[in-house]
DNA sequence: GCATATTCGTGATGGATTTCACAAGCCGCG
DNA sequence: CGCGGCTTGTGAAATCCATCACGAATATGC
């Protein structure tokens, strides 16, 4: 296992993973780095470079194992166990996040959900039970929570972060349009969809601008 | 121009935007690299190297004037005109992405949605129509449409991404997960929030592991 | 008007990531 | 058993990206 694996690397993990979980479904034994490549936009090397940072799982001449690799990613990107999420802000975006049916066949329970909207405490998200947002601190210490999702609007999502990291929080989803500040030792992946929007706007205006 | 940008300038742009937005609203006249590097998690030097990239926007000894480098970063972005989208999809995600505030104010109006389930054609979307999915190159046509959000199931992807493209669509957003295969002149920009959890996930499991 | 403190723009540097190229290993077949 | 066709694993090269360092230009204070 390398010192630091890149950002591009993991998401490419994930995406060969995606891969093959249809493979395993399609019942093919073994894949090779062609293959694999070209279900994703990238190239075989690419695949075995990205492989080999963490184990040589092929067989020359033969390709990867299926399953055995499938497994083997799903260990290296933390996916064997499960994870409990809290998501703050019981809005479109969470509701979107939860209803992807990989979000809980990839091991993540949606075990909280919190609003600062007193109209919306007390309603029902699924099973799950809106609790106000006062009590975030609470909900994280006593369900253990591992995740939290920040869906909140920006100016409140750093207060939430804080209050989750010191609460026990190890790892934070924030699709509010604000970096985050929070202790070098917890993770944070953002999402922003207007971003993806506007380099689209890019990408779009200056088609054949570019070499 | 440079011949290419890469996209983490692109998305940095986009935060740079964010923050001068801000910076409009309170009332600065001008703004320093270091702080508009501030905002972001960025540096200033990296701030001047993006910028740099398309003129020289800066005044030394001053920083910059924010209400023309904001309205500089929107023309670089595209975002002096009004974009035409199309979604397909009638789904929470799609939802998620047109309660954004900053989604029309940013220049992009939801002109049609397109669904395939016979139980929602028929409804609306704020004060848009449902149509039937078979619609789409018809809808994409009279209504000159410039971007698609693809956000349908996996299966089905590819085939919207098709027929969209050959009726005219410029540009896509993808929240299906697959690597849709379209013409090289049509950018596709793609988010899958499964990938996004599974990066956290391993940054999480993986904390203290490396350097 | 001149010295001083800022701050931009940018070539040079360093590091990281991708691509290339090929030796090493595996399978099947005669 | 030996040979030929594949495919992996990996050093080396190339490309891309971020950081550094500093000259040039502007403003401010006296």
């Amino acid at each position: 296992m390398p010192r630091r694996v890149s950002d591009s690397t993991v998401r490419r993990l994930s995406q060969y993973l995606r891969v093959l979980e249809d493979l395993e479904r399609s019942g093919a034994a073994t894949v090779s780095s062609e293959d694999l490549a070209g279900g994703g936009g990238t190239t075989a090397a690419q695949v075995r470079k990205d492989l080999s940072q963490f184990g040589s799982f092929g067989k020359r001449g033969l390709g990867y194992p299926v399953v055995e690799l499938s497994s083997q990613i799903r260990s290296i990107l933390g996916l064997e166990r499960r994870w409990r999420v809290v998501l703050v802000g019981a809005g479109r975006i969470g509701s979107a996040l939860f209803a992807y049916p990989n979000f809980t066949r990839r091991g993540f329970d949606c075990v909280a959900v919190l609003d600062s909207d007193p109209a919306k405490v007390g309603g029902w998200w699924g099973a799950v039970p809106i609790r106000p947002a006062e009590e975030l601190e609470e909900v994280v210490r006593e369900l253990g929570a591992d995740l939290i999702v920040v869906a909140v609007p920006p100016d409140a999502a750093q207060r939430v972060a804080e209050r989750a990291v010191a609460a026990g929080a190890r790892g934070i989803l924030n699709f509010a349009a604000v970096t985050l500040r929070v202790p070098g030792h917890v993770p944070v992946t953002n999402v922003n969809l207007v971003m993806e929007l506007e380099a689209l706007s890019f990408a779009v205006t200056h088609i054949g601008k570019d070499a």
